[in-house]
DNA sequence: TTACGTGCAAATACTTTGCAGTTCC
DNA sequence: GGAACTGCAAAGTATTTGCACGTAA
């Protein structure tokens, strides 16, 4: 079964999880899970309880933001905090990689750059600085949106 | 009198940028600007919002949220969007950089690279996107925060 | 004088916390 | 049975906005 089969690992690494720090399965805690991994990358909280609401109604907003935290602390989720609000991307075994965002239309697109991550880990070394993580967007126009701009304002 | 040269390039561009945008002077704006550009960097609006309060008492957080808008829109001050809360920094001619933050003290520590910026240009330009601006800060622990732990730690 | 500026209080937006009832083990 | 989990409502933050009053030009 395709459906069980997806994200299988991080199920596991979740429930043991949980168990190494006497944590209980739930059943919301198993819908947002399932609705996490299934889902595209970059989740608001809002978008993940809606999602996770068409499965089961009654899972509230107070559970999906302390879900995220558990999915964070467990390696399974990355929080990229945005401005105004934070997203949620899967973070099991995927490269590390920053994101562009569009001020636009809000799209976001994932860039990797192995010599950034080189360059700022021999600056930190410079001043003695150990680095723990990063946030690193770049704002501005995606080339569709630059494209649609063209059109229309000239 | 050094205290009034001290930022006086930086007066005359808020005072055009006044004028330009049919704006008043006003003894708030005055008292904030001057203790903006006195100040050490990376201040917090509740810190700018007490330094400007030893000059003028009576000086409101609100105004404080509205001529830090202004200094940004003129040029003068620029925004870190940083976890939680936001602080400014005086931008008139200062090169562009970006921010070490140590988790342990709160310390913030500036760093440049013109490489970096260079590779985020060639990775925009890849995808057909156009930057406007970025966020990147490197959170983690400074050369003192470190060898505080280890002496204790250990 | 009149348009702009100010401070307060209320409103927002996102997130966390207290708590009484529910579920898991 | 008891600790952990849940959802709600309330409380927290950080920031913005509506409004009556004050001030600069």
């Amino acid at each position: 079964m395709k459906s069980h089969g997806a994200g299988r690992e991080e199920k596991e690494i979740f429930a043991s999880h949980l168990v190494r720090h006497r944590l209980k399965r739930s059943q919301q805690r198993e819908v947002i899970l399932n609705v996490f991994l299934r889902s595209a990358s970059h989740l608001s909280v809002e978008e993940l309880l809606r999602l996770a609401q068409k499965v089961r109604a009654d899972i509230g907003r107070t559970t999906v933001y302390r879900t995220l935290k558990l999915l964070t602390a467990a390696g399974l989720a990355r929080e990229l905090a945005l401005e105004g609000e934070s997203r949620f991307e899967r973070q099991y075994k995927r490269e590390h990689h920053d994101h562009f965002i569009c001020n636009s239309c809000g799209g976001i697109f994932e860039f990797a750059s192995e010599e950034i991550e080189r360059i700022q880990e021999e600056t930190a070394a410079g001043i003695g600085f150990v680095i723990e993580g990063h946030h690193h967007q770049i704002y501005g126009t995606c080339r569709k949106c630059t494209a649609a701009r063209t059109r229309k304002t000239r």
